[in-house]
DNA sequence: CACGAAGCGGAGGAGGCATCTCGGGTTAGA
DNA sequence: TCTAACCCGAGATGCCTCCTCCGCTTCGTG
């Protein structure tokens, strides 16, 4: 937690806040995300403050607005990811690791749909959200090379394809995560399967798929 | 077009519609068509009739309100999925038959936004679209059973997975649709090779990944 | 042709929802 | 004690969608 780079989203040019005052903020921090993990960006700072138990005046106070709070929230997320990609394209078996970052992407953007949100769409003046995207990328393109020179990745996969393959995972997970929360995984694992570039057999699938029923249930929750 | 079966959609008990007022029932189904399959359920009964070169009014005297414009619509296109996968259950080869409903059904779900809305969710009071699912629910289960006595598809396929791979393959269209149409086949293409039973090498891509701009106008286009 | 029923149009009411402000009351902490 | 910083939440503002209403137009029948 207290860690020793900058705390970017409260430059030290600014006075440190009151006691109370920061306790709030924390108390926001927290409601936020908790909101965005569960809704995303629909998310409206009226709930936020209803969360935390604050008026909404006090929000506005701390967050001129939406940006800067979601700016403050997933800059650091996004950098866990890339840390993440770090490890992987540095494991000893580079397939293992590019199969490991894959599955921990996923878990990490199937638990917090908002970090998928930040992922997935360009919001104009993200600036440490853009920055922090740009150093994830190389990381991401290396972690392909190093797999497919292992020749077990397919060749024709691109680092392009992660955005894609998190956007049909995070939409699985959008729409069952109610009825189903971990179904995701059976269709990261069919991707999976898909992604190699040996033959074999299928590999076992680690969720079984939804009965009838609980896919009723998902269809009727959604409403687009 | 003109077919046999009664016009469900203004059954016979109403009178005929005055010759102008025939007219603007087509017209409205036809800008209809074009909006939902555009943008799915978020159309407008007013983008309808704007698009339509009509007044609003004209179009809630014809339909009650949006649902019922819907199921007007959607019903018949159901039954043209339950025609494919029909057909698709008594080719000669099962296993060619169930790869050509995926690839035939993908395509008009990700040509119709619309159809893929009522495809995955359930809206109260649909009644038509629901008998409509009620009847191709057995034939898609007729057609797995099949596919997997082949011994070609994975036997842990289930018939409710095609609910989650049109999930799937909708987000990426409706996630790239603007800048590369066709992209939804290369993930599809992906999802095909990871339902073989047979061990065997990747198959090749119908479309390559798309280039790291293109991705960014994607992502700067989508807002949630 | 004339007349009544059917149809048309589109302004705007009703309702909802999100963003953000404002000013009077409260509190930390020097 | 005193004041700058803070808190609050009603409500202004703006945007959207759904749908109605009613004066005017058109069809097509007698």
């Amino acid at each position: 937690m207290g860690n020793m780079t900058r705390d970017s989203s409260r430059p030290a040019t600014t006075r440190p806040l009151r006691r109370d005052a920061e306790l709030n903020r924390q108390r926001i921090m927290i409601a936020a995300r908790e909101l965005f993990s569960e809704r995303g960006f629909e998310t409206t700072l009226d709930d936020v403050a209803h969360r935390a138990g604050l008026g909404v005046g006090t929000v506005y106070r701390r967050f001129p607005n939406k940006e800067h709070l979601i700016e403050a929230m997933f800059a650091e997320r996004l950098d866990e990811l890339a840390e993440l990609a770090t490890q992987a394209a540095h494991a000893p078996d580079p397939w293992a690791g590019f199969l490991d970052f894959l599955w921990r992407a996923a878990e990490l953007i199937t638990a917090d749909r908002g970090l998928h949100d930040v992922m997935t769409s360009t919001v104009f003046g993200h600036d440490q959200v853009a920055r922090a995207k740009d150093r994830l990328i190389p990381i991401a393109r290396d972690l392909v090379r190093r797999a497919k020179d292992t020749g077990k990745l397919r060749a024709d996969f691109a680092a392009e394809d992660f955005a894609l393959l998190f956007k049909m995972i995070g939409a699985v997970s959008a729409y069952t995560h109610t009825d189903a929360p971990d179904l995701w995984r059976r269709y990261l694992g069919l991707l999976v399967d898909s992604l190699r570039a040996e033959p074999g057999p299928p590999s076992p699938l680690p969720v079984p798929a939804m009965d009838a029923e609980t896919l009723q249930n998902a269809m009727a929750r959604c409403h687009r």
